[in-house]
This record gives C-alpha cells, structure tokens and sequence, in this order.
DNA sequence: CTGAAGTTTCAGTAATTTCTGAAAGTTTAA
DNA sequence: TTAAACTTTCAGAAATTACTGAAACTTCAG
C-alpha cells in the first residue's frame, strides 16, 4: 500500500499520485467508490483526482454491461504513461517559460544592464528550445530505436564520429 | 522583472525562483541585502532561498576586498545550470522511487494480485532504470557532442542503422 | 576581549493548496 | 415523466507550505 506514496513526488498531488498508483497495481478497473475506500478519501476528491489524471491523459473510462458506474484504468503501456508524464510536465514547465522568454526578447534594451539580461535571457531560450525540439523528435521514434539509442549510450559519440568519416571520405 | 514569475514552475518555490532569476540577469554579485531589497522579501527568506539554491548547487558566494559582506552569483554556465537542476531533479524525484520499488520487489508476491502489482513495478523500475543510466551518459558526454546528438534529432535512426549494415557486413 | 557588521535559525503567522460533504447536475430504466 | 443511481461542483475547513522578524550565532577589526 505504502506505494501510493511516491506518487506524490511526480507532477500531481498525493492522493492523485495514490490514485494512479491504484490503478496501475490493480489488473481489472476500479470504480470511484472502490478507489475512495481503498484510500480513504472522499467521493468528491476522486471526481477530482479523476480529472486531473485525464487531463494528464493517463486514465481511460470503461462501462461494465449492466452497470452504471464509471470503471476507471490507466491509459496505454508503462511506456506511453512515461512519455505522457514527460510531454505534460514539458508543456506545464518549459512552454510557458519558453514564450515568456520570447516576449521579453522582443523588447528593445534600454541599458547596458538590460542587454546582459537579454543575452542570458537568449542562452536560455535557446537551450530550452534546442532540449525541447530533441525531446519532440525522440518522442516521434519507435520505441525500438529509441531503446536501441538508450542501450547505446554514450556509445552514440562513436557511431556518430564513423558516420562523419564516411561522409568525409565520400 | 516579471522574468522572475517563472522560476515557480521549476523545482523550487516562488521567491527560490525569483533570486535565482535575479542572480541569473545581474552581470554582478548581489548581497543578500540587494536582493530582499529588491524582491521586496525578508532578510531571513532570502538566507533559506540561498541555502536552497546552494543545495542545488546553483550559486556560489564571492567575497569582495574591504567587505565582509557575501555576494551571490550563479555557478557556471546557462548549459551547468540546466544539467544540475536535471540532475537534482532526477535525484529528488526517480532516485527514491526506484529504491521504493526495489525494496517492494524483494518481497515475495502472496497471491495473484500481488503477482500482478510487482509486475508492473517491474516495468515501471526497469523503465526508470533505463532513462536514469541513458541521463547519466548524456551528461558525461561533451557538450559538443552532445549537441551533435542532439542535431541530428530523429535521424538518429538512420545512423545506427548504418551502423547495423557495416557490423553485419565486417 | 569587545562590539559592529554581518549571517542563520526558528517559532509563530500568513498564504496557498488540498480535501470534504452537501447540493446540484446527469443519465437511464421503467 | 419520474426517481434511482450515479457524477460533478464548489464553499468552507483542514492541512501544508512559505515568510517574517527577532533572537542567537559568527566573524573579524581594533
């Protein structure tokens, strides 16, 4: 049960972190007053808990025959609940700091303090555009490549020299 | 200086952030007076806010001559930042988690269910396991290389499977 | 030593976030 | 329709987290 617990240091709050937990621990679907007992918190704040994991993408609804309830599991593959942690997390953290940056490049600098600030502003806006236009691509691969890349480690700089000296020779 | 808004969505609390973005735009060392003077916080905050930065190892203290004062500035480059708030983060959020699910998976599963549940804390830890070790090797590549990587994006791909034709071939 | 100039700590307070439970809303079988 | 069975919403309470400011501590020049 203590399981629940880590799920706090992830983007969402305890008991949505306990929540998830749940369904992830659990083969069949749970239903909300299920999941409300098991944790021992109120009805209203698994229909919460709910809708923040949705808006994650990370649960799925099911209806049983013959039953009105609303069965709740986790969305996708260990695999795709990483991915989507990570592609949310990056577009609730870096989106926004991204577009504050660009904003603020716009402005003409008054100063010469201002034009420091600028270009450490810039540094940034390009690091986190460069990390996350990787971040887009890696996630475009197939999970194979992208496990082969992984086993590979840093591996990679020595294909990646070999591929240069082909071309080079060429 | 509404830059300072969006250090609350990284790792740390609002006022954290905003010292930090504070140092980050000043070419020079601030004292700790300069900066609750100039986020308008109180001595005491600014003196935990720079214990939490240095726990992230993000800033350091210089000592200017004729002053017994302690000034702040970042620690390294806008590329150091970003590895170390990675690194930390990693640390304070996936490091626990997988010794937590370690522990879980000693023990030995006491009926069906259980089978279930370590299975997909299985996943979860190999998983983790993976992108931790992956993160690890990033890091102690060149940045140069690493930029290379990172460059080439998707078409990653293509180059190791280059690499595949010529092994199989040798 | 002494005390001035600084830093750190921490108890109490303020602000924020999360949770509850009752009321309102929705869906559907009859 | 109606009403039973469920879900959602949201105002206020509870819990957590962050901040203040005064006291304690540290360092060092004289």
């Amino acid at each position: 049960m203590h399981c629940g617990e880590m799920g706090s240091r992830w983007g969402f709050n305890r008991t949505v972190g306990q929540m998830y937990g749940l369904l992830i621990i659990h083969e069949d679907a749970l239903s909300a007053m299920q999941i409300s007992e098991a944790l021992n918190i109120s009805r209203g704040n698994v229909s919460m808990g709910i809708k923040e994991l949705q808006s994650w993408r990370l649960v799925q609804v099911q209806h049983k025959p013959k039953d009105r309830k609303e069965y709740y599991s986790p969305a996708g593959s260990i695999w795709e609940m990483a991915t989507r942690v990570f592609e949310e997390r990056r577009k609730r953290e870096v989106d926004p700091t991204l577009s504050l940056l660009r904003d603020n490049l716009l402005d003409e600098p008054a100063n010469q303090k201002e034009v420091f600030a600028q270009k450490q502003m810039h540094e940034i806006h390009d690091l986190l555009e460069t990390v996350t236009h990787w971040a887009g691509e890696l996630q475009s691969m197939s999970p194979d490549n992208l496990n082969t890349l992984m086993k590979l480690g840093s591996g990679i700089s020595k294909v990646i020299s070999l591929k240069d000296k082909l071309i080079n020779k060429g």
